[in-house]
DNA sequence: TTGATTGTCTAGCGGTGCTAGGATTCGAGT
DNA sequence: ACTCGAATCCTAGCACCGCTAGACAATCAA
């Protein structure tokens, strides 16, 4: 069997590669230019490879989004855990998402706004996503304040942070007062 | 002069017919079934001559969602105005803005989710946008507290809205609990 | 009536996501 | 060692996209 084992491996490293590339060059010039034609010239196979590991460009999109998710719950727990009083680390929190979501724009986008086919808020939804969630949970939900649900609370501020980072990064934000939203946003929020 | 004038307002009654057709599409079928061969069909012209009175599909876009920015400036005045206490108006205000995204989603795609070639927060800034953010501004203003900017407390609260529409829409919250998020929102955010 | 201008259409370019079907490689069984 | 069958991969092509060149028709000015 082991002649299948080194096939199955050699699979697992060729998807790995599909993915990683495909997040290399949304990084680089966009999802726009992720076509399906410059990924498989990129990997340096044939186009119907990709469809042999994935549905469509859709679930390629939806890997890379879990891949974010999986790092972005590490860099959200990472912050938090650096600060040490609960006001400290909520704005660390606040501040290391914001920072995610600048520094893997692309990434950023697989995750929240473009379709990955993934499952948000239920049953099925992947693990990663349970845990990026979780992982805000952790340190937000005991700031919620008293009769407050902490995943509502979790919800709101969550919505608030993805706010800024999409409407900052569309250009519908200046940025310049990045820092004193955030702030603002900490302050009136989390019951401290 | 009598007879260009009558081919002027020719040109400018087709155009609003190619800018409701596309929002029309696009709110029953989506922005990606707005091509620009099916929009052309719908207005009977060939598709060329969208091409005379739009630089190109991202214009049209463009179009529709300034026409949304007037529309959503409405609707926020006029449930502002309809509420007595400051409390009452920021939470109708709230409730209005998310009211709007959710019946107009496609308008609110192109408004602040798709590329219409607009620009934002700046000197060149369309009327309509900048009326927009004022509209908000009016009622959010009173609340931002002291030492506050208003324009700072009024982006960060519409970042907020912002999250919450596009989340919602997109099947990353659940949308039952969509009216406690509002009143936790403007009870933590807006000091009264 | 003629000539020029304006308006519109047909046809087509290079690109997209995706797939059918043929060619090739490679391991398994005799 | 050699064939056979299965797994693997690629070429070629489909229908569609945004956009445009150039032919054609309608309209107006002289």
């Amino acid at each position: 069997m082991s002649v299948q084992e080194r096939k199955a491996r050699e699979r697992a490293v060729r998807e790995r590669l599909i993915v990683a590339t495909a997040r290399e060059l949304a990084e680089q010039q966009g999802w726009d230019a992720v076509t399906t034609r410059r990924l498989a010239e990129r990997i340096e196979y044939s186009q119907p490879v990709l469809y042999s590991h994935f549905r469509g460009k859709r679930e390629i999109i939806g890997a890379v989004a879990l891949e974010g998710a999986a790092e972005m719950a590490v860099a959200v727990r990472a912050a938090a855990s650096a600060a040490n009083s609960p006001r400290e680390r909520v704005a660390a929190l606040a501040r290391a998402y914001l920072d995610f979501a600048e520094r893997n724009p692309a990434v950023y986008d697989a995750l929240f706004q473009l379709d990955g086919g993934l499952a948000y808020a239920q049953e099925d939804t992947p693990e990663p996503l349970k845990d990026a969630f979780a992982a805000l949970l952790e340190s937000l939900g005991e700031v919620a304040g008293d009769g407050v649900d902490p995943g509502l609370f979790t919800e709101v501020f969550w919505a608030s942070l993805h706010g800024l980072a999409t409407l900052t990064r569309a250009g519908r934000l200046p940025p310049e007062y990045t820092e004193q939203r955030v702030e603002l946003l900490v302050d009136r929020l989390a019951v401290l």
